[in-house]
DNA sequence: CGATATGTTGAGTTAAATCAATGAGTGTGG
DNA sequence: CCACACTCATTGATTTAACTCAACATATCG
C-alpha cells in the first residue's frame, strides 16, 4: 500500500486516496493505465465545445477550468481543476462536449483513452463507483455555485469561492496553513463568479481592507478563516470531503 | 420488447427507452425492482438536507424539485423533475444529502432501496452506465443554469428555461405540439431563476405581450418557438437528448 | 363562503455593470 | 539591457437591471 510518489500518475492516486481506500491491485491497475503525457502552455484549449472526446484528461500539474464562451467575448467558468482531477471524466458517457476544457496556467496533463478508463471501471466496480461519485461531487459544487451566483452578494460569493478552493486543495495535500496556490487572474475570478472584473477588483480590495485575505504572487492567504467562513455562510457539506476533512 | 404501459414503473422504462435500448432481460430486472409506492401531497419534503438517504425516489407522476433553503426564507431550486426521473440517484454514492428533495405538485413516487439499485447496477453494467450518464446530464443542465443565472437577462433566462422544460418533457412523450404541463407557480420560477417573484411576473407579462408564450391553468403554450429559441440563444446540445419520444 | 395562496401593478432603491482612463507587472525581441 | 507590447490590476463616474416595499386583485380550496 506504499504510495509511489515518483509515479507520473501520483496526483491521481493521491486524490483517490483522499476519497477511498484502494487495494494494491486497484492501485496497480490505475498506475498501469496507458497515458500520453503532455506539457501545455497556459490558456491552451484542451477540448472544445462540440467536439467528440475519445479520451479523458488527467491534470498532473497546474490548473485548468471548464468553461463556455457566451456571445461577445464573455465566458462562464464552471469549475476549476487541480492536480489529480479528471475534468472531462463525463466525456466517458457523454462524448459530445457541451463546453470547453482549457488550461489556466502552464500544465502537465495525461491523456487516457476512454477505452482504457472503461476497461478499468469494468474490472474494478469500486473504482467505477469512486469515479461516478467524483462526478456527483462536481454536480454538488455546481449547485453551490448556483446559490452563489443567484443569491449571494459579490463579496460573499468570492469569500465562498476562496473557502472552497482552499479546502479542495487542502484535501489532497496541496495547501499550506490557511494558504494555497491561486494561480489565476481577477478576470478568471470574474468569469467564474459572473461578476465584472472591475467589481471583482473592488471586492478584493474590500476583503484585503478587512484583513480577511492576502492575494499576491499567485498565492491566497486566508488571514481570518473563521471570519471568512462566517461572512460566506460557508458549509463544507457539499464538498463531501472524506478523510482529511475540515480543520 | 413490448412496453408494458400498465406496469407501475412504466415512466422509468419510458425514460430509459428515450436514452438507451434495453434488452428484455434488463427491462425485466427494472420492472422487478422492489418498490414502495406512495402518493404525496404538493409541497411535501421527501428528503431533507443533512439526512442520510438509504433509498432512491423515482417520480411516477407529478413534479418535484431539488432545492435548498437559504437564509431568511429564500430558497434556490436546482432542478425540476418529472415522471421517470430519479432526482436523488446521486444519494447512491453520496448518501449525505446536501439539499432537499420536495414535491411541487401532488405526486406519486416509488421508493427503491439503495441496495436494490446497487444490485441492479452490478448485474447490468449498461444500466449503471445509463444511470451514471443521467446524473451527468443533470450536471450539464446545472452548468447551463449557471450561465442563465450569471450572464442572461431575466427575460432570456426564463425563455431558456421554458425551452428546456418543453424539450425535456417532449423527449419522454409528456409534451404536446409546442405545449406542455407547467404545474408550478411564479414563485417557483423565481426560486429556480434567482429572480424575485415580482420580476418574474413582469417578464412573463412581457413575454405574453410579445406573443411568445401563453401560460395558464398549469399549461405552457409556446406560441412562437423559433422566436423563443432565438431570444434565449437556446442550443439543446447540453440536454444530450437521444431519441425522440416513444408513442 | 371565507381563507389562503397566487398573481399583478406602481414607486423608489440598490448592487453591480459599463465606460473610461491610468498604473503596474511581465515577457520578448532588437 | 532597454523598449515596446501586452496582459493584468486599479480607480472614478455614470447607468441599469433587478430588487424591495406596498397595495390590491384574482384564483383556488377546504
Amino acid at each position: 500500500m506504499a504510495s509511489n510518489f515518483t509515479h507520473p500518475l501520483f496526483p491521481l492516486i493521491r486524490k483517490l486516496d483522499s476519497i477511498a481506500t484502494l487495494t494494491d491491485e486497484e492501485r496497480q491497475a490505475v498506475e498501469n493505465l496507458p497515458v500520453r503525457i503532455r506539457a501545455l502552455r497556459a490558456r491552451h484549449e484542451i477540448v472544445r465545445h462540440g467536439e467528440k472526446a475519445s479520451q479523458c484528461c488527467l491534470i498532473l500539474e497546474g490548473w485548468a477550468c471548464r468553461s463556455k464562451v457566451i456571445s461577445e467575448g464573455k465566458r462562464q467558468i464552471f469549475s476549476f481543476h487541480i492536480a489529480g482531477d479528471i475534468p472531462d471524466l463525463q466525456s466517458l458517457h457523454i462524448p459530445l462536449m457541451d463546453h470547453d476544457l482549457c488550461t489556466l496556467t502552464q500544465a502537465t496533463v495525461a491523456f487516457i483513452p476512454h477505452e482504457a478508463v472503461r476497461d478499468l471501471t469494468m474490472r474494478f466496480p469500486s473504482i467505477a463507483a469512486v469515479f461516478w461519485r467524483d462526478t456527483l461531487v462536481d454536480a454538488a459544487i455546481f449547485r453551490e455555485w448556483m446559490i452563489s451566483m443567484g443569491r449571494r452578494t459579490a463579496f460573499d460569493h468570492l469569500a465562498h469561492l476562496f473557502c472552497e478552493l482552499y479546502l479542495k486543495q487542502q484535501a489532497v495535500g496541496l495547501a499550506g496553513e490557511h494558504r494555497c496556490p491561486l494561480p489565476i487572474t481577477q478576470g478568471d475570478l470574474a468569469d467564474a463568479t459572473s461578476l465584472s472584473n472591475v467589481h471583482v477588483n473592488r471586492v478584493l480590495k474590500e476583503m484585503r481592507g478587512k484583513g480577511l485575505i492576502t492575494l499576491r504572487s499567485n498565492t491566497l492567504v486566508i488571514e481570518a478563516w473563521d471570519e471568512l467562513i462566517r461572512a460566506a455562510e460557508f458549509d463544507a457539506t457539499y464538498l463531501h470531503l472524506q478523510k482529511r476533512a475540515v480543520p
